[in-house]
DNA sequence: AGCATACTTCAAGCGAACTTGAAGATTCCG
DNA sequence: CGGAATCTTCAAGTTCGCTTGAAGTATGCT
């Protein structure tokens, strides 16, 4: 079952690619790649569905869904080879994303590590010593430590 | 419905929390917080496990699992208010994971950045953009830009 | 041509984290 | 004490991202 000169059959690109063949399947279904047909209708995939699926495996890595990868994979060519432009654009559009959540982890450590820190002397920042009438005092309550602002 | 003195009722503790009535049962199904129940069989929070909501739903954010979070609450006391260390250490359990997490998004970041920004000269490097080939080279493939280390 | 291996579809199952709904009990304001 | 609003349990449903299995077909070496 060696691959043909330029394609590649769905244990080849699960295995070069680390996904297994049923996600790969599944990928499919959610049109997330695409295969031709053999005449006895066995995909085989282009070389270049690889970087797709890589992309993919990426984007899960960073925590999207594949809903949201496919997002930015319908904005490259489906059936040739992207150019390295193409990707560029599809990378580009999870680089504010990856920040945004790096600020946001890092905010989240800091709020942890004042708690840790500093004996918890800033009490209305501590979101897990915040004496529970302070919080309530917020409206819905503790609210701001998943993501909305401090109270000031 | 108002809260007897220091009792909050599932709504109240709902709306303080910002978590639904149904997710506090089910937190409590899996043992992450604990409630005191009325003569009628009502549930009644104690007002620290506003607290442990809070925890919860930050280590949510973080992307943890509820099993993981749990086990983290385990290390603290159950049925009275936990001191500020009692919750420092606690939160602590989080912190080298956090700055895992961020180290792991700016690496995905960089990798990125480098296929936009420098057109693909690193190709070695480049997870998008890599020749299938040379993927293919490193046995399962593409691996490395999913949390293995990179080929050299 | 024979045969092992790999492929196909489809339906069902799974685990996580909840939500929804039904049927019935409780709480508490007036 | 009446009754609306809230609570209870329990079973089932939902979304996501797959995996598993059954039944049947194709591929490709010898």
């Amino acid at each position: 079952m060696p691959a043909h000169a330029d394609h590649l059959t769905i244990a080849e690109l699960a295995a070069r690619s680390g996904a297994a063949p049923s996600a790969l399947r599944y990928y499919e279904e959610l049109g997330l790649i695409a295969a031709s047909r053999t005449a006895g209708n066995q995909r085989r995939y282009a070389r270049h569905m690889l970087r797709r699926v890589a992309f993919v495996k990426a984007g899960r890595q960073l925590g999207l869904s594949l809903r949201d990868i496919k997002l930015a994979l319908d904005k490259l060519p489906a059936n040739k080879a992207p150019t390295r432009a193409d990707w560029s654009r599809a990378a580009r559009t999870w680089q504010a994303g990856i920040e945004a959540r790096i600020a946001e982890l890092e905010r989240m450590s800091a709020t942890l590590s004042s708690c840790i820190g500093c004996g918890c002397l800033s009490l209305r920042r501590c979101a897990l010593y915040n004496p529970d009438d302070e919080a309530a005092s917020l409206g819905p309550g503790a609210r701001w430590l998943l993501g909305d602002d401090p109270p000031g």
